[in-house]
DNA sequence: TTATTTATGTACCTAGTGGTAAATAAATAT
DNA sequence: ATATTTATTTACCACTAGGTACATAAATAA
């Protein structure tokens, strides 16, 4: 009988563990007074106004509405608070990226990805700008390992961009004779452009406009 | 007498001093032991990597080569070294962006600025990118100044390139139907983008494939 | 020579950085 | 009720940031 009274209890914790990690709904000791999530979202935001050197412990701390250890304990330090935040931006505002690369012909993926940044990089709810971009383009010694993931995350999108676009050619609305890295590339090249002219304050429809210059010349199938 | 020789030396004093601003024949106190010039390269080299916040004044005085008072004696504070460092980046190896507006087509123009940047973007004598660009994208709070400064460089910039554009609709060799400051923007989205790619390992070649791409499409009159 | 001027070197300052030890509070398990 | 687990609070740490006071060195002016 005590064997099985100690299987029982095993299979409640181990209940238990698994819908504390979807839903929260009991734990072990205290609970913890703010929610996990949300508060990734304020750093997050905090990174992408600041940057990761730029964002101090002290103004994420106040953002979050957390003190100090409540932080470390919740997400390790400052850089693992900073990946998880990324993961957050990738999985939420910049979703549509990989989204775009599903439309159906090459013109719709580009300009769908294009428009929908424009959105996105003034958009007055969020900083302007694209945090991949900005989050660390420079750096002191100490940050290199950052603003090396993020050009990591710039080169491997611009990457399954390029095979996107060489589905295309195989699909038959690109022409065969396309460079797809080069174009890849090109497109790239014009995102990470307007996150820097987003930054600067340029507006929505300002953005349209180097889009609408783009699309005029896209190579036809 | 007395006065003739005050003359005198009041006349010598004051050719000395002009002689010293041009080419520092003789001052008055101990000389420096650095060259003022050469001095700022070495910051502008550090701030260009690093960018204005990630550089520290250790980093910056062990490559300047002097202790920290001799910097703030001949440069004012880090802000100030680095609006000087700024002026001679302009002043040298941005000199091609202006000294491409003077080519004699808008088409010429833009080709000579862009393929002027791919080189300096890529120089492997220099840091890769743009210093206007990766100097201060985002910062904190103290360095917002620095940010703004290099903002408005960028932006006065792609205006000088509008007048230009303009200026090439009445000389006829841009459609009177093209839109000035759109494509004005366009090419600085553009070359900020190319700025971002070289910071992230693009090569020289790669950059100019992104120009080919552009250029296939530049209007035509 | 002596006074004056400017630059350098040492040593230091305050403020702020990222990070943590230890006590306490709030929940569950037994 | 008591033990255990986890979170919060306070107070602090070592270190680095940008910046400076002060004594000294090296030049010119008188």
């Amino acid at each position: 009988m005590g064997e099985l009274v100690d299987m029982d209890t095993d299979a409640m914790n181990e209940l238990e563990t698994v819908v504390e990690m979807t839903s929260s709904i009991k734990s072990r000791g205290r609970p913890r007074q703010f929610d996990h999530d949300q508060a990734l979202d304020k750093a997050l935001d905090v990174f992408w106004k600041r940057g990761y050197e730029g964002a101090s412990l002290s103004e994420l701390t106040d953002a979050l509405g957390i003190n100090r250890p409540s932080l470390y304990a919740a997400f390790g330090n400052k850089e693992e608070l900073f990946r998880k935040a990324l993961d957050r931006y990738i999985a939420g505002p910049v979703a549509y990226a990989s989204a775009a690369l599903q439309q159906p012909t090459a013109r719709k993926v580009v300009e769908t990805f294009l428009t929908d940044s424009a959105l996105l990089l003034t958009d007055p709810k969020t900083p302007h700008g694209c945090m991949l971009v900005q989050g660390a383009l420079t750096c002191g010694e100490g940050a290199q390992a950052i603003s090396k993931l993020l050009a990591d995350c710039r080169n491997s999108f611009q990457d399954a961009l390029r095979l996107r676009l060489e589905r295309a050619k195989l699909d038959g609305d690109l022409p065969v004779s396309a460079d797809a890295a080069g174009l890849a590339r090109y497109v790239a090249t014009i995102h990470q452009g307007m996150s820097v002219q987003g930054t600067s304050g340029a507006t929505h429809d300002e953005l349209l406009g180097v889009i609408a210059t783009v699309m005029a010349n896209w190579p036809s199938a």
